[in-house]
DNA sequence: CTACAACTTAAAGTTAACTTTAAGTCAAGC
DNA sequence: GCTTGACTTAAAGTTAACTTTAAGTTGTAG
């Protein structure tokens, strides 16, 4: 396949598809003229990156977890060490959102004054919610 | 207050604090020779501003909600569509880590072969967690 | 009086994940 | 034989939210 045609299956871009490739996530089967060829199996491989990419991981851990083999064993710790650190992402941005109902209803003159959005305040002034802000490793 | 002194109080640091103050997200009460004087008040004003990133506000986008103001009266459809939006990307979150969870205890020899691991990859090759991925409103 | 720590500014650097641009290659159709 | 469109590369640009650096200024302690 051309790389035209697996952006278009794919829906990643052509550009992003080099990128890719120079960065070691997936690869072409050879050449035809200057042009990539590319085999279907590429298609999957994009599918596990759009994956991993939506749990999470950065292209680096991506790359490290796929390797260069055509069958990619996953491993199974890592998932759930992902898994775990979603479940606590999925906490504090409930814990965040429910704030934020609240504060949108509440009757207090100002949301200074309500002891709720100040309750709320302080999580995110002492850091509960950090990990949540600067999370590299679920930076979504 | 020094500069140094709202920096320990609030635990965030000076540069950023000057960052803050030049993108005008707080402002100092005046000068004392070179340095800057800040209000207490600065410290409730960072606290605001932490709740705002941890709620997936960018800068700018603090810095509009909170204006000028002593007092700053908050949007309150803001923080609904806001919350809303949370909503959704906590419902991806965890999609994806039900999914994780599931790849990782899954029995099946690879997890391309598992039924429900490619149900998965093709939610998020489909474009359905791109949101999680690339949005740029919830960009935690 | 002088050294020093803590401040100041403006500008450049950082990171991830791409995108854009400029300049060039190539097969196919007219 | 020439134009066209799809590809190629390497390098630079983009974005947000900062941090770092270099060079200069101060109040204060010794």
């Amino acid at each position: 396949m051309e790389i035209s045609q697996v952006a278009k299956k794919s829906g990643v871009s052509a550009s992003t598809l080099r990128f890719y490739e120079e960065k070691g996530l997936i690869s072409s089967i050879g050449r035809q003229g200057i042009r990539r060829v590319f085999s279907p199996n590429v298609l999957e491989r994009l599918e596990l990156i759009a994956l991993g990419r939506a749990a999470g991981f950065s292209l680096e851990e991506i790359a490290g977890i796929l390797g260069n083999e055509a069958k990619p064993e996953i491993d199974r710790e890592l998932l759930l060490r992902k898994a775990n650190e979603l479940d606590g992402t999925i906490k504090k941005l409930t814990a965040m959102r429910d704030g934020l109902q609240h504060a949108a209803a509440c009757t207090a003159p100002s949301h200074l004054e309500c002891p709720r959005f100040r309750r709320l305040m302080n999580l995110a002034a002492t850091g509960v919610i950090n990990g949540v802000i600067n999370s590299k490793s679920t930076n979504l």
